[in-house]
DNA sequence: CGCCGAAGTTAACGTTCGCTAACCCGACTG
DNA sequence: CAGTCGGGTTAGCGAACGTTAACTTCGGCG
């Protein structure tokens, strides 16, 4: 794990106010001066990070899904590695990974489903590709550990567990919030649980 | 269950198309031009039936809202009347019914949690009313089937459980699907896995 | 010191959007 | 047969939006 401790750049203050803002009202529901007055400038001063309001979004969306992608193929290669590797151990791991990512990037979360459309066909395009790859990825586990599910069945219990874990954002103001453990070992339970469920005739 | 054979009015039109069209591309995304089109009328010959653009999708969000709460109270209160009411066959009945719609009805579902934030405040108030009542009825339910269960994990689980539930939008378009009946069967074992896992320790 | 480029500003343009106004037409109905 | 009214049309208004242009400010550097 690498810890940032130097100030976040500008073009990274866009990026995280844009996304909340994207999350909170929907891109179209958004201006470019609410943008611009979130970190401090006025509207079109964003066009000296930005080449167009498309852009941020593009930005985000596809980082999103590479960091998502990059995580679980980095699990993966961690569970070959080690020798006491386990498709069980693994899926706990992805598992993991991803609530950790849900908990700790919400407002991604919300976008990541939610303006896919919105993006130019390019940037559309690779950020589908790199979601069909991370499902592939956990696809490719559940079917190590349950064999007897059929191929189409994991797949849409996968993307039914992606939507189970991604519910966070519905669950109330981040500080009202019980404990981030607590949440994190419930929305384990229950993934798992429904994996296992799957598996059973 | 009632029927309908007679043709959809004027009305009933446009709101599955509005609803369609906003599911697909956001409600901002969306110009009443388009939504008039899709019913064969142009633009603002909608106002003859609706006094705005929010008015549309104020009407389609309540609308759903009741309809979900509608069919879980019936539900308990069948439950409640059949002599062999148990609380296990009365879950599996909220589920049963939910995926019922989710399957049946994607585009509202899509609507339900993303558009939320469009409304003027008296609608938004009501739909988060109806909402949270609709959950509060699952909750008092995985109560009595899971005594053990605190409260605020129960009311998260069902948050997960509906966040799974309503993946349904994301399974691949709905002609390419195998079959409606395996699909709604997966989804009720993920669903009951879900919960079983919940209460174990 | 003089210069330059990065990072802002305000003004303004063209487009799009929601909505209203004014008009039209055809089906009932007294 | 005239009147009315539901349901549609087109034209156009005012506001908001994304973007560009032109100008300013300021820190670093030869």
């Amino acid at each position: 794990m690498t810890t940032r401790t130097d100030a976040p750049t500008r073009r990274e203050q866009i990026l995280k106010e844009a996304a909340r803002l994207f999350a909170e009202r929907g891109f179209h529901g958004v201006g470019v001066d609410e943008i611009g007055a979130a970190v401090g400038i006025s509207g079109p001063g964003l066009y000296r990070h930005f080449p167009g309001k498309d852009a941020m979004l593009a930005e985000l969306l596809v980082g999103i899904s590479e960091r998502l992608l990059a995580g679980g193929q980095l699990r993966v290669s961690e569970d070959a590695a080690c020798q006491d590797g386990s498709p069980h151990a693994l899926l706990d791991a992805l598992i993991e990974g991803h609530i950790d990512f849900a908990l700790d990037d919400r407002p991604l979360i919300t976008l990541h489903d939610r303006e896919l459309d919105r993006l130019r066909d390019a940037d559309r395009k690779r950020v589908r590709q790199l979601q069909r790859q991370y499902v592939e990825v956990w696809v490719e586990v559940v079917r190590e550990l349950y064999p007897d599910l059929p191929e189409h069945e994991a797949r849409a219990a996968v993307h039914a567990v992606f939507g189970l874990l991604n519910s966070t954002p519905h669950l109330g103001r981040p500080d009202a919030q019980p404990d981030r453990a607590d949440t994190a070992a419930l929305l384990h339970r229950l993934a798992r649980g429904a994996f296992e469920a799957a598996a059973r005739p």
